[in-house]
DNA sequence: TCTGGGGTCCTAGGACCC
DNA sequence: TCTGGGGTCCTAGGACCC
């Protein structure tokens, strides 16, 4: 058996844990530049609040039910994931981390063991420790646990525990369960089965293996066989390092000028090589990306999007933030007001699979990787950002966010800056 | 006025190999 | 008329996830 531990509507969760005083009231968090809602509670829900609307379309119900409006904490809801994480891994033998709200656990092995009950206890002693509420569906296969987990959400009866197992449980439920739900169901392949007359999950299950197999390629067999309850679906534990690293951002407002935009460049670019490092790896190849704002009819619009190959793999952010600021200089055209820009690393590698050149300078290298640690060191002691390139200016992105709640569980220390060239 | 950010996997087609 | 047969690797784009 699987579990699948999803917590439920979990930024506004996190927000309602320090602010007792909102439970049973709507709630909102919105995305950068409090552009969209992101997450909402049940009554934010009720209301009609769909999950990525411009908080400028939701105004009037806002403010006509009081709804209370956060602006993302991502250090918070990060701490919050991982006190949850910690109560998870006591109920078994490994845990996958699948996103910031949502884990499965490994119960394979596990017998004699009253899996309903089981569930129930999860659900409850997460909420007894972290005061988050979390739903807790455990099944045959992972596409049948977060099936499963969703029931909890629709009936508050089953205190938030399901476990899904009998064949004959499983073809109820997926009868009155919606295509278009299912985990592998995506945007595109709803319409196309729904065309067909296939609005049930259960539908699909009587779908020939075949046809499936034709339609949605090996990825909706598998979607296809885990219905079935044939578990298709590896469960990965450990840790895995990123094939690909990208930090971007939109800007609250569109940037002009150049300088401006290489500074915002700079630190993506800081970014990206902070978090290659973290997970021990280097870069072969990156993209940096700049583009305009589509909304804004009448206005020149462009998309650039450049790849740089890197001569010697690496994590310096000296040499990635140099190269993505040189990049972007080159994609920069006067006159366009960029709306949104990013660097991702592309191609990434093990630092200790790296292959060396012949006519490597290994003592330069050797510099590169004790400045690069002592970096690090410095900013885990005094807050990130502590020692950065001078490019990186005040290190800040050009953004808005009106309503954060405070950093309840992190430590936020604001350091003065002191720029050496 | 105002519209998120960060990932993974699969597939088809082209380039190239002997 | 008719032009081998079997591979690998890479890339761009699509679909999916939260």
């Amino acid at each position: 058996m699987f579990a699948l531990a999803d917590c439920n509507n979990f930024f506004a969760s996190c927000e309602r844990v320090f602010r007792p005083d909102l439970q049973g009231k709507p709630v909102i968090v919105l995305s950068n530049n409090d552009g969209c809602a992101v997450a909402r509670s049940n009554e934010a829900k009720a209301l009609g609040i769909k999950m990525g609307d411009p908080l400028f379309k939701i105004k009037s119900i806002v403010e006509k039910h009081n709804v209370a409006v956060f602006s993302g904490n991502m250090a918070l809801y990060g701490d919050m994931s991982q006190r949850v994480r910690w109560v998870l891994e006591e109920f078994a033998p490994s845990i996958e981390v699948y996103s910031i709200d949502e884990a499965f656990l490994d119960l394979r092995g596990m017998q004699n063991i009253d899996f309903d009950a089981y569930a129930k206890r999860i659900s409850s002693e997460c909420w007894r420790q972290t005061s988050i509420p979390v739903s807790v569906g455990i099944a045959p296969t992972k596409t049948l646990a977060k099936i499963a987990s969703k029931l909890c959400k629709q009936y508050p009866k089953l205190c938030g525990g399901c476990y899904m197992h009998r064949p004959e449980d499983i073809d109820k439920v997926l009868r009155r369960f919606p295509i278009e739900d299912v985990w592998g169901i995506g945007r595109r392949s709803a319409p196309k089965l729904k065309a067909r007359g296939i609005n049930s999950a259960y539908d699909f299950t009587q779908q020939p293996e075949g046809v499936v197999r034709s339609m949605f390629g090996i990825t909706g067999l598998r979607t296809w066989k885990e219905l079935h309850g044939t578990p298709c679906i590896e469960f990965e534990d450990g840790f895995e390092a990123k094939q690909s690293i990208c930090v971007s951002r939109s800007f609250s407002a569109e940037i002009y000028d150049v300088d401006e935009l290489a500074e915002q460049v700079a630190n993506f670019a800081a970014t990206v090589a902070e978090k290659l490092r973290k997970q021990r790896s280097v870069a072969v190849e990156m993209s940096v990306f700049a583009f305009t704002n589509r909304f804004k009819d009448g206005e020149p619009q462009m998309y650039g999007n450049q790849l740089v190959h890197l001569a010697m793999p690496t994590n310096d952010q000296r040499t990635i933030v140099s190269r993505a600021v040189a990049t972007m200089r080159e994609l920069y055209r006067e006159g366009y007001g960029f709306k949104k820009a990013g660097v991702v690393a592309t191609r990434i590698v093990a630092t200790e699979n790296v292959m060396h050149s012949l006519f490597e300078d290994a003592e330069a290298l050797e510099r590169e990787h004790k400045l690069t640690s002592v970096v690090d060191a410095v900013n885990r002691t005094f807050g990130r950002g502590a020692v950065k390139l001078a490019i990186q200016g005040s290190g800040r992105v050009k953004s808005s966010s009106e309503s954060q709640s405070p950093h309840y569980t992190t430590l936020w220390s604001d350091i003065p800056t002191v720029t050496v060239k």
